[in-house]
DNA sequence: CGACAATGAATGAACATTCATTCATGAAGC
DNA sequence: GCTTCATGAATGAATGTTCATTCATTGTCG
C-alpha cells in the first residue's frame, strides 16, 4: 500500500540520476506558476503536471496531495528565507541595520519572483486551516527575528522602551507585507525592494515632523 | 423562464412584510459564519442555507451565485465602514486625530465580530480575482481616506514632507491589517481596538529614541 | 531479467446550480 | 363570512460537471 517515495536511488555521485531533486523541483516550480495564475482551488493537478512536463500521477510520487504541494512550497521558501536572513544578520550589529537588512531581503525575495509573491501574498491565505498552521511555525520564527532586533535596539537605548517589541515587530511586518501585496496587485513593475528604505525610515522615525515640538494625539 | 425575484409584494406600508431584507440578511449572516468556519471553498451553499434556516434553493433567490454572496458581504461591510469613517472624520480637523479615528474604527469594527474579521482577513484574499476586484474599488477608496489625512498633515506642516503620502498610507494600513490578522489568529481574546493607539503612536513617532540624536541607518 | 519510476485512463466523490412542485397569502366573487 | 383562485416565494431532490486520486500497465535502467 505504500506509495513509493522518491528514493535516493543513485548512490553514486551527483550526476548519475538527476531524478529526485530534479523532478520534484520542476513540479514545485510549475505549481508556483499555476497556483499564481489560477489560484489554488481552481488550479488542477493536471495543469501543474502538464506545466512541469510530467504525467498527473507523477505528482503523487513526490507529494502526498495537492495540499501537501502548497505546504511544501511554503516550507521550502520560508526555510530559505530564514536561513538567508540569519546569514545577512550575522554581519550587522546595529539593530537599525539589522532591521534594514531584513526589510530589504524580504522585499527583494518577493520582488524577484512575482509568481512566488502571488502565492505568498494571496494563495497561502486561503483558509484559516493554512493560516493557523503557517503563522504558528515559520512565520512565528520570522516575526521572532524582527522582534529580537527591536529588543536589541531597546536594550542598547536606541529604540524607545515604552512600546512593546512584539507590537512593533507586527507593525513592521505588516507594513512590509502590505508593500508586497500592493506591488503584486499593481500593474506597474517597479522595484519592490526600494520600498524597504521607506518602510524602515518611517518605522524608525515616524511621519511626525521632527522639527516641531512633539505633540501627542490622544 | 424568469426566476421570481423577491418582489415588493405589499405596496402598502413598511410593516406588512419583513421578508426581503430579513431573509437576505439572515443568509448573509449565516454566510459570514460558515465562510469563517470552513473557508469559502470548503463551505457548501447547503451549509449556509441550513445555518440561515432556509432551503438551498432559496439562497439563489437572493444571490446570483456563491461568489456573489462573498462579494455582497464585502461590499456591504465596506460601504458601512467608509460611511462610518467619513462620519467620524467630520468632527476632527487635526490630521493626527483623523488618523487616530480611522485606526480605531478599523480595529473596532473587526474586533467586534470575529467571523467578519476572518472573512475579511482571510477568505476575501482567496484569489487574485477577488483581490484585484476589491483592491481597485472600495479598498482604494479606503486607502484614499488615509492618504488624504496624511496629505493634510503634510500641508499643515505637521508631518514630514519627504515621504510619499501614498507610501505612508500603505504602511499605516498594512500595520492595522497585520494587527487584525494577528488578533484573529490568536487564541487570546484581547480588545483589538487598543492596538490602534500603539499603531498610531509608532506611525507618528517611530521606534527611534527621540532623546538621542537622529541617526540615519543607511 | 528484476526493480522501480512514470504514465494516463478510469474512478468516484463532492457540490453548485436548477427547476418542477408545494404552500401560504391575499384578492375576488358569491 | 366563506370559498376559490392567482401569485410567487420557498423547497429540496435530481442533475451534470469537475477534478483529486488511484492503479494496472509500460518503459527503462543496470
Amino acid at each position: 500500500m505504500k506509495r513509493p517515495l522518491p528514493a535516493l536511488s543513485s548512490r553514486k555521485a551527483a550526476d548519475a540520476r538527476p531524478p529526485v531533486a530534479d523532478k520534484r523541483d520542476a513540479i514545485m516550480r510549475a505549481a508556483t506558476q499555476v497556483f499564481a495564475q489560477r489560484g489554488f482551488f481552481n488550479a488542477q493537478v493536471a495543469d501543474i503536471a502538464r506545466a512541469a512536463g510530467v504525467a498527473a500521477g507523477t505528482v503523487y510520487l513526490y507529494f502526498r496531495s495537492k495540499d501537501d504541494l502548497l505546504v511544501s512550497l511554503f516550507e521550502r521558501t520560508m526555510k530559505d528565507a530564514i536561513a538567508e536572513g540569519r546569514a545577512a544578520l550575522a554581519g550587522a550589529t546595529d539593530p537599525r541595520e539589522r532591521l534594514s537588512r531584513i526589510a530589504r531581503l524580504h522585499l527583494e525575495r518577493l520582488g524577484r519572483d512575482r509568481d512566488l509573491a502571488v502565492v505568498f501574498q494571496v494563495e497561502l491565505r486561503q483558509s484559516t486551516k493554512f493560516m493557523e498552521r503557517f503563522s504558528s511555525s515559520y512565520l512565528r520564527e520570522y516575526l521572532g527575528l524582527i522582534r529580537e532586533a527591536v529588543e536589541a535596539g531597546q536594550a542598547e537605548g536606541l529604540f524607545r522602551r515604552d512600546v512593546s517589541a512584539t507590537a512593533a515587530s507586527k507593525i513592521l511586518f505588516g507594513a512590509l507585507d502590505e508593500m508586497a501585496t500592493n506591488w503584486m496587485l499593481s500593474r506597474r513593475r517597479y522595484p519592490l525592494e526600494n520600498d524597504a528604505d521607506t518602510v524602515i525610515d518611517l518605522f524608525l522615525h515616524g511621519v511626525g515632523d521632527r522639527t516641531r515640538p512633539v505633540g501627542g494625539v490622544a
